[in-house]
DNA sequence: CAACTGCATGACTATATAATCATGTAGTTG
DNA sequence: CAACTACATGATTATATAGTCATGCAGTTG
């Protein structure tokens, strides 16, 4: 049986990859299907399909049905704030890194 | 070259797995030695060591000597934020799939 | 300086992951 | 119903990851 910081670690995992992160930002705007998804982010359509059923698994995103389009959409919100937190921390050590070449 | 979006996903890749999340969860109150780290963990020394070098190398903790002890610490207090909001998450995904076993 | 302490790392194994190509399938349309 | 569209999935491959055991190494202490 999975324990919660399991879950914790599956959500993520969810999200600590390239391509599921390019998936993420496209989303922003609103839920899409998979045949705006996959040009957008420049994956194939298999390999994108197979990154939003595992993000849909883990609970980050949602789907819908609509004739022969399925949209995937953002489930929680707080997701987003969780990547923006992580684009925070990147630029914060990005600079460190700068500085500390410019010390040399 | 690493892009941004690698970077992000390493930050998000350090937090993304059972055992290093009870690492952060147990350096929450401030720095620990390594030797206080891997009993309260309940996991090797050796894996314990490699968890901690891998956060330390992504930029999600930071290390100090003294002595024969090395002490690491968060050192993004983001990083809490983070965490904190997937408890969150994974709460609200738990509490649906439950109500949908009680659909049934 | 010999023995010890605290941590890191090499070598290895088992398992997971990402990506690709080909194919399958549900639903739609002429 | 045949052809098509949109998506999913099987099979395979290459690579990454987590963990273990043994060993190495820096710094401390008697």
């Amino acid at each position: 049986m999975k324990s919660l910081i399991d879950f914790r670690a599956d959500i993520l995992k969810a999200l600590a990859q390239p391509t599921r992160l390019k998936i993420i930002d496209f989303l922003r705007d609103g839920e899409r299907c998979v045949c705006e998804i996959f040009p957008a982010i420049d994956e194939e359509q298999s390999n994108t399909s197979r990154h939003l059923n595992m993000m849909l698994a883990s609970g980050v995103l949602s789907r819908r049905k609509e004739g022969l389009k399925i949209f995937y959409a953002i489930k929680h919100p707080e997701v987003l704030k969780i990547v923006d937190i992580v684009t925070l921390i990147v630029k914060q050590e990005i600079s460190e890194r700068h500085e500390l070449m410019k010390a040399v």
